[in-house]
DNA sequence: AACAAGGGCTTTGTATACACACGACGCGCA
DNA sequence: TGCGCGTCGTGTGTATACAAAGCCCTTGTT
């Protein structure tokens, strides 16, 4: 793979996981020593990170990790609750149905799996399918663009809410609710139960208590 | 200015304004020629004109400028409703009533700018200004950047449609619907004068000819 | 003691040279 | 004559060297 391209995962993977702390700086020539390639390829993954918004410039000093205040993360779901709601609508409209039958079908019983690992990467795994369908359906490039930048912010906010068992069976509960909305063609009750997913998760990730460490670049 | 940012600016200036046809193919090597500068921040500048998506890699051979058909500028406009009104919705809500009467009062008597120049730049500055305190009412960064994308799209299909006198003053109507509805915080209003306002848009815009010449790369 | 100016240092911005990969063209063989 | 393979060329991917710009620290002055 090319190394510019492994360089922007690697830290975009680092900053989603928090493993990169908000006011990190990101030095052009530190980055390259650490990943053992040279300052152009670094330059790239820099510059493509703080086109994504995971980074800013930070004046003469390269870039920095970008925080991620409780504002941003209201403004993130204000984004995300106009994004989402049109892509369910129009995957109700014009979506298959046997598609997201079958998508509802594997989240009833999506329960089972909560218990398998401790992260729960197969119930992920599956609410990106979900999502990728839903993207699919709406047959609309430029929102999907919009959602997948949104859905990038969005999974470093997912990794500062502790993962509760009791909400993640509460959230493939929504999840189906809004895959059998789709998959009955009702764009109405897409929007609703889409709406009441984003609600409930944002008060889950606004409870988080570590929104309030997510800036510590005030040292 | 740095060189890098020259070219990015220069290079999408060249294909919002058609300059750049879709298809055509922008060599590293050609552009720095051209330019007058090496291939480091030629790389850059295509670099961020693919992450804004009016470029496209082309397996391996440089990039191209990327296509713009009639379902295009379709999507453009499905995502554009969604988050103009959105936009225009906070605006009503969160916004300052003063801003929006002034700007109302602008657009009240724009119709006699539409003749003081070819290109109408006066009465495009005067809808970036409107955009531009739109954003700032609705004050989500987030949507915001969203909304300069799709700006930055929708100002490549503007320069297809035939500037028509007489669909600018009705546009220009349209827009002072929008500020006055927001200046009196009825976002129900807001919202609908927005949408109003997109689909006739739209309706300009799909009833250019130019767009079944748009895709040139077919030979 | 506080502020301002200057110099040094760190870090980015740019240029250039090299390596590699893909595609095209041409040649040879069936 | 058509297909397949090899070689050549073009163009990107990467590395490195040089240049410029910003910040910090020091030092001198008030």
């Amino acid at each position: 793979m090319r190394a510019g391209e492994r360089a922007y995962r690697e830290l975009r993977a680092d900053i989603v996981s928090w493993r990169l702390v908000p006011g990190q700086v990101l030095g052009e020539v530190d980055l390259s020593e650490r990943l053992g390639i040279s300052r152009t390829p670094v330059r790239e993954a820099l510059s493509r990170l703080t086109a994504d918004g995971l980074t800013e410039p930070h004046s003469g000093r390269g870039v920095v990790v970008s925080a991620l205040s409780a504002d941003d993360v209201r403004a993130l779901y204000e984004l995300r609750d106009t994004l989402d709601c049109r892509a369910a609508e129009l995957a109700a409209q014009r979506g298959d149905p046997e598609t997201f039958r079958a998508l509802a079908d594997e989240l009833s019983h999506a329960a089972e799996r909560l218990s398998d690992d401790p992260d729960h990467p197969a119930y992920y795994e599956l609410v990106d399918r979900m999502d990728e369908q839903i993207d699919a359906a709406a047959g609309n490039p430029y929102l999907q663009q919009a959602l997948a930048n949104v859905r990038l912010h969005l999974a470093r906010v997912r990794r500062l809410a502790t993962s509760d068992p009791q909400r993640l069976a509460a959230a493939a509960a929504e999840h189906e609710a809004i895959a059998r909305a789709i998959a009955h063609g009702d764009a109405p009750l897409a929007v609703a139960t889409t709406r009441v997913h984003l609600k409930n998760a944002l008060s889950k990730a606004l409870g988080s208590p570590a929104l309030a460490v997510a800036r510590p670049e005030a040292s």
